[in-house]
DNA sequence: CGCCGCATTGACGTTCGTCAAGTCTAGTGG
DNA sequence: CCACTAGACTTGACGAACGTCAATGCGGCG
C-alpha cells in the first residue's frame, strides 16, 4: 500500500501539469505561490465512492488531478439525472455556493485524486489577485454555457444527434489533455450515458449499433474508435456543447 | 411620449424595491452608495426587441427592473431552444463572461427596463465589498443549480410533469414578487413554453387541455388559474427547479 | 369586416420506452 | 483450468408518448 503513493513532495499548482486547464495563466511567481497555498489538501477518491453528496455542507471547490467523475441529482421516486461528467483539470462543487450545501452527488467513475480548495480562501485571495478573480468567474460562466448546450441536446435533438454531440464533446476534452481524437475509453456505463442524454439504456445501445453499422464508429465494450468524425459532426449542428 | 416616463430622479439600488431580490442585503450605507454607482445606465427594451444576442460583445450584466425576458440559443438549422425565462429582480448576461461575448439571445417578452452593470466595475467593487463578491458568486451558482433542475425536467420527466414543474416554478417566483400564488398571466407563447420544456406546441396545448379536464387549471388564453396546487405538486417530485 | 398570429383539435406516424430473452466478459472459487 | 455467476450490454417484439400534418377556432387590430 505505501508503495502505491510514493509522492511525498508537495504537489503545487505551480508545478502541476494541468495548470493551463485549471488555473489562470500569466501570473507572477509571487501570485503563483499564493495560489499554491489555496490547495488545502489533496484527497483520493476510490472508484465508486462519492466526493460529496446532495445536502452535504459546502466548504471547498475541487480540482480534479486524475480520474473521472459523474455528477447527478435524484428525484424522490429514484429517477436519477446525470448532470455532467468531469475529467482532469475540471472544477467541481460550484453548485454548493448558493446555499452552502451541495445540491448534487459527485461519484468517482475511476480512482481519482482531487485538490480541495476552501472556498473562503478562494474568495479571500481573489480579492487580491485579479486574474484569479476573473478566472473563477469564467469557470462559473463556462459551466452555465455548457449547461445551455445540454439543454439544447435534451430539448431539441434526437437520440442519434445527442449521442454524436456527446462523443464529440468527450473527444474534444480528451484531446485537450493529450489523448487521441479518434480513440477513447468510456469511463461510464451505457446507463449513465443514457441518464445524461435523457435516453434509456436500450436506446443508447441501439444507437451505438446503428453508428457501427453506418461505419461511423468501432465499438468494443467501452473502447471506441471514431472512423468518420465528419459524419458525427454532420449529425450535430450544435454550437459549443 | 415624454409623459410616459416622468421619472427624472435617479433610480438607485438603495431605493429600488427589488433590492432584496437583486442585491445583497446587510450593507452599510457607504457600501450601498458604492453599489449604486455600479448601475451605469438604465435601458428600456420594447417587447420583441433583444437586449443582447449571440456573438455580441459582453460588457455588462443586466438586472431586470420591470418586464419579462426569454433567453435562447439557436442551431444552424434553425431549431431554437429557450434556456430560461427571466423576471424582475433577476440577473441576465452571465453566459457572456467566459468568452467576452454573449452566447445566447435575450428577447423581451413585454416592455422592459433593465439596469446595465459594467462587469469590470462589478469585479472592481467586489474586491472591496465582500458581501457583493459573495453575492455575485451566489447568483452564478444559483443559475447552475437552476439549470440542473431544467436538465432533470428535460431528461427524466414526461410532458405533464414538465408543465407542472414549469407552472410551479413560475408561481413561486411570481409570489416572491407579491403576485398571487394561484393566478398568473403567461408572458410567453405556447411555442416558447414548448421550446423551454422540449415539447412541441401541440403537446403543450393538449397537456393544458388535460389539466383543465382534470380540474387542476383554468385556462383562458394566457390567463391561468391554478385550482389544485397540490395536484400540480403531486405531478412533480422534483427538487428545487 | 377580414386578415393574421396564436391556439386547439383530430388523425396518423415515428421515435423511443418497456418488457423479456439472451450474450458477453470479468471475476470467483472449486 | 474450467465451470459458475453477476453485471453490463445487446437484441427483438411490442406499445405508449409525443411529433407531424392538416383543418379549424378565436381574439385583436387595422
Amino acid at each position: 500500500m505505501t508503495s502505491m503513493n510514493p509522492q511525498t513532495f508537495k504537489v503545487a499548482c505551480s508545478n502541476c501539469n494541468l495548470r493551463e486547464l485549471c488555473m489562470p495563466v500569466d501570473l507572477s511567481a509571487a501570485d503563483l505561490d499564493r495560489i499554491d497555498a489555496l490547495v488545502g489538501n489533496r484527497r483520493k477518491v476510490a472508484r465508486g465512492d462519492s466526493l460529496y453528496h446532495n445536502g452535504a455542507e459546502f466548504n471547498s471547490l475541487f480540482a480534479i488531478r486524475t480520474g473521472f467523475f459523474k455528477t447527478s441529482i435524484t428525484l424522490e421516486d429514484g429517477r436519477e439525472q446525470v448532470t455532467g461528467f468531469q475529467m482532469a483539470g475540471e472544477i467541481m462543487g460550484l453548485d454548493g455556493i448558493v446555499s452552502d450545501r451541495h445540491t448534487c452527488d459527485a461519484v468517482a467513475l475511476e480512482n481519482a485524486e482531487v485538490c480541495a480548495m476552501p472556498f473562503d480562501k478562494i474568495e479571500e485571495l481573489s480579492r487580491e489577485v485579479n486574474a484569479l478573480q476573473h478566472h473563477v468567474h469564467k469557470i462559473m460562466s463556462r459551466e452555465i454555457v455548457r449547461e445551455h448546450g445540454v439543454m439544447m441536446m435534451l430539448g431539441s435533438m434526437r437520440a442519434e444527434e445527442r449521442l454524436a454531440a456527446f462523443l464529440l464533446n468527450l473527444t474534444t476534452r480528451l484531446h485537450a489533455r493529450g489523448f487521441s481524437r479518434s480513440e477513447l475509453v468510456l469511463r461510464m456505463t451505457r446507463e449513465e450515458i443514457g441518464s445524461y442524454l435523457g435516453l434509456k439504456i436500450e436506446t443508447v445501445s441501439r444507437t451505438f449499433t446503428k453508428m457501427v453499422e453506418d461505419g461511423v464508429l468501432e465499438v468494443k465494450q467501452k473502447n471506441l474508435r471514431i472512423l468518420k468524425p465528419e459524419a458525427l459532426k454532420e449529425l450535430v449542428n450544435a454550437p459549443a456543447c
